[in-house]
DNA sequence: GTCCATC
DNA sequence: GATGGACAACGCTCA
DNA sequence: TGAGCG
């Protein structure tokens, strides 16, 4: 999309002029306001109508970027347009201008919404684009709320609401239908995965107009592995030594593109000449140019040979992806599917030059072995059920069996007769973007590429070093432009990222020297899991060490990453192999923080694993750790306080720990909670229970009761819900089971619903996400007879506290309780 | 913090 | 490259 | 039935 038909989109109730009519509203205020991103600060907007908050401004609209300064609003009677402010914009009001809004397009609040509002609490989407203008759909989202809301109103009557629109209506909800809407109403969800999730069938949908390489946004891209991936989805490929070639062809002209979009149309002219008798009225190609040995094997220096002498009569054209057919855009298209449609056109088209490329769907391993047994480069990976995305990405793999890459040439020695070359000083890109230096390769030049090496370097010469740092300077070396790019074979890299038994194999002509960095190996969890039981001692790395996540205490990420690391041996035994939702705070206590059940990472101590719930029926992912690496990984993704289910992974049916909160409301002694707490010690005894204690690390005790893993949810709940009952019962003045924060007043909440299915309790010994981070701290019985608050243990003392301390929960793994009255009743049901 | 999509 | 969104889930209770 | 609450 071009930016102007991006912006005519994005302004579609300006230039449209639907059912409602924009009117300048003259006690418009605009603010801005700064939001902080985990990776930038951005700015919003919020409007201000007759002295009352409204909303965000403009639905969608532009944010402030400090650096290009615009504002979507109209700005005295200047035409609706982006303002542009000279210098910084400061946070603040920004009066005076008029700002668009619609005259009935004001929406219909719900209970509170107002409120929220006010506290810029509420944000909301507006989606009229979809209904033709006649409507607004509003998603409205209220931080920490569980679903967006759909709001659709009639823009001719205030009090339309979503349930009043008719099946009349649907003439006006343009290309919207009611089924559609309902659906859209009943399940709402991310609009952008309303677009993922209308990915094409097998055969295109709607027809594109033919894609240029500016369209594509250049070939997929591979990342580098050191294992090929596990799972059905993967396919594998041969990885070809040759050049990526793109071919375009359509009614007009067959042109075959490098992969950076240089024609080299003229280099291939037998391909060329084959691609545009493909029986295809328009089509793009994606593959790679090869020289062929006698073996069958791509070989890049006869690649080169051949091109070098004008001469494509040798070449192939491997084909491994279709971009575009008779005016279907099939990038949206999986994979396996895009091969299937491939393979029948090269069928038809029965050239000997251009070639499908076979792919595998057995193991991943095998057909890796079976490759470098052959002698080839390697393979590549591809998930069969991606879509086609530009770019470096994971869904494609590529795994070399040598170790082939291209570097930079950043400069040269001569030998000494000063005839021929001694060696080329190799560089690559690192993630500053600075050429970094990576060794010499001395050899795999002969006499003639030596020279025509030479000739093409005295041309760039250059007086000062390319290279960062660590450069090899020497009174021998000749700088040149860091413009070459040469394919290097070598041994393995040094500790310091060196080259070690580097030979030259070629000039990579196809590449420029900018795309050529230092390739980071992503290796895929799935592969390696077998490795990680060995290898647990591997040091997690932390991104921002100083970076503060306490600002009250000033404590960094790395304190907490110590903190967990000394207490490691107290919390990992509460922690490892149960179920973890996680409260995330990237940007720190204070911050905006979430909650998070369900992570994938390719990091090696936070494990997913599959689960079915038996009972509800119900299959689901969870995430779990059970090694101090995985505790590291939780502090490096900002995970400021860690809950658990009361089950194990393996038993997500049967929990084997019942948890008591007794939450104060504001006022209440904390003598009256330790009153609880024992209250239902003793409860507990007589009943035959052990149960343990520890602070919330808030206002509040939690206690423990281990027990047998074999009573589902629903009698631990009916279980633990009859104790809090009967403690209501006995002092009613005291307590309350039902959570309300009206009925609440001046007593403890007994929160017994910490033990239903899937919900979940902080874990001992994990900070909170408060105030001088405070732990949830396992105690003794006698020593809570003495507490005097519930977060008065801290981060910063409890390792202290931690140092020959005696486990106030000896034993509570050990322990594994049976409820009497609960196998009284299964017997008597029985 | 990280991934991803959209521009 | 800049920007922005998602990242849980479920039962209970009250209006 | 939806909003608010853990």
């Amino acid at each position: 999309m071009s930016l102007k038909e991006y912006k005519e989109k994005r302004d579609f109730h300006k230039t449209k002029e639907p059912a409602g009519k924009a009117i300048k509203h003259k006690g418009a205020k605009m603010f801005v306001v700064q939001k902080h991103h985990a990776s930038h600060l951005h700015y919003d907007f919020r409007l201000e109508l007759d002295g009352v908050l409204k909303s965000w401004a403009v639905p969608k609209g532009p944010s402030l970027n400090p650096k290009d300064k615009r504002l979507a609003v109209e700005v005295e009677d200047h035409p609706i347009d982006y303002a542009t402010f000279e210098g910084e914009i400061p946070k603040g009001e920004y009066g005076g201008g008029h700002v668009i809004v619609w005259d009935k397009g004001e929406w219909i609040p719900p209970k509170n919404v107002d409120e929220q509002l006010k506290k810029g609490h509420l944000e909301f989407e507006l989606h009229g684009e979809k209904l033709g203008g006649a409507w607004l759909l509003l998603r409205t989202r209220i931080p920490g709320a569980k679903k967006n809301n759909w709001l659709l109103i009639k823009r001719d009557d205030e009090n339309a609401s979503a349930k009043d629109i008719t099946k009349e209506d649907k003439s006006v909800l343009s290309g919207v239908s009611m089924e559609e809407l309902e659906a859209e109403m009943e399940n709402p969800r991310p609009v952008k995965k309303t677009a993922k999730k209308s990915a094409l069938k097998i055969k295109p949908q709607k027809k594109t107009k033919f894609l240029t390489f500016k369209d594509l946004k250049g070939p997929e891209l591979a990342m580098l592995s050191e294992t090929p991936p596990v799972g059905e989805e993967w396919i594998h490929e041969i990885k070809y030594d040759g050049y990526r070639t793109l071919c375009f062809k359509n009614k007009k002209e067959t042109k075959l593109l490098t992969r950076s979009g240089l024609d080299w149309s003229n280099k291939y002219l037998e391909i060329q000449k084959e691609c545009a008798e493909i029986a295809a009225e328009s089509i793009i190609f994606d593959g790679e140019i090869v020289w062929l040995d006698e073996k069958g094997r791509s070989r890049f220096e006869g690649l080169q040979n051949s091109l070098e002498a004008h001469d494509s009569s040798e070449l192939v054209y491997y084909v491994f992806d279709l971009l575009y057919l008779n005016g279907f855009d099939t990038r949206n298209l999986p994979l396996k599917d895009r091969k299937k449609l491939l393979r029948e056109v090269l069928e038809q088209s029965d050239s000997e030059k251009i070639l499908f490329s076979e792919h595998w769907d057995e193991s991943g391993k095998s057909v890796f072995e079976s490759a470098c047994e052959s002698h080839l480069e390697g393979i590549v990976s591809k998930n069969g059920e991606s879509h086609y995305h530009s770019g470096r990405n994971k869904n494609w793999i590529k795994i070399k069996c040598t170790n082939i890459q291209e570097f930079i040439i950043g400069g040269y020695t001569m030998q000494e007769n000063n005839i021929s070359l001694g060696a080329l000083l190799m560089g690559a890109y690192n993630k500053k973007g600075k050429l970094q230096y990576i060794g010499k390769v001395g050899t795999g030049f002969d006499a003639k590429t030596s020279k025509s090496l030479v000739s093409k370097l005295k041309k760039i010469k250059s007086k000062e070093s390319p290279f960062d740092e660590k450069s090899p300077a020497s009174k021998a070396s000749i700088w040149v432009n860091p413009i070459l790019v040469g394919n290097i074979e070598f041994g393995a890299w040094t500790g310091d990222k060196i080259l070690r038994h580097a030979a030259f194999k070629g000039l990579r002509e196809d590449k420029k020297a900018k795309e050529v960095y230092l390739e980071e190996v992503k290796i895929k969890k799935e592969s390696v899991k077998e490795i990680t039981k060995e290898s647990k001692s591997e040091e997690v790395k932390l991104s921002h060490p100083d970076k503060i996540i306490y600002p009250g205490d000033k404590i960094t990420k790395q304190d907490l990453s110590n903190y967990y690391t000394s207490i490691n041996k107290w919390i990992l035994p509460l922690v490892k192999d149960r179920p973890l939702a996680l409260l995330r705070c990237p940007n720190g206590e204070g911050k905006e923080c979430f909650f998070q059940k369900h992570i994938e990472t390719d990091d090696m101590g936070i494990l997913g694993k599959k689960v079915e719930s038996k009972l509800k029926n119900k299959k689901e992912e969870i995430v779990y750790i059970d090694s101090q690496m995985g505790l590291q990984e939780l502090v490096q993704l900002g995970t400021l306080e860690i809950h658990s289910r009361g089950c194990r992974v393996d038993e997500i049916d049967y929990p084997n720990q019942i948890v008591f909160d007794f939450d104060p409301d504001e006022g209440v002694k904390f003598e009256k909670v330790k009153e609880a707490a024992f209250a239902l010690k003793e409860i507990l005894e007589r009943l035959k229970l052990k149960s343990f204690i520890k602070v919330s690390g808030g206002k509040g005790l939690h206690v423990h009761v281990p027990i047998a893993p074999k009573y589902d949810w629903e009698q631990i709940k009916s279980f633990s819900k009859s104790i809090c009952d009967q403690m209501e019962r006995e002092h009613p003045e005291k307590f309350t089971t039902n959570m309300s924060k009206s009925k609440r007043k001046g007593k403890i909440f007994l929160d017994y619903l910490r033990n239903g299915y899937g919900a979940s309790a902080i874990v001992p010994y994990s900070v909170r996400a408060r105030e001088h981070a405070p732990v949830a701290l396992p105690i003794t019985w006698a020593e809570a007879k003495k507490l005097k608050n519930a977060n008065s243990y801290t981060l910063k003392s409890v390792p202290k506290l931690l140092n020959n301390r005696k486990d106030p929960w000896a034993g509570y793994n050990k322990l594994s309780q049976k409820i009497k009255i609960l196998d009284q009743y299964k017997s008597l049901s029985a």
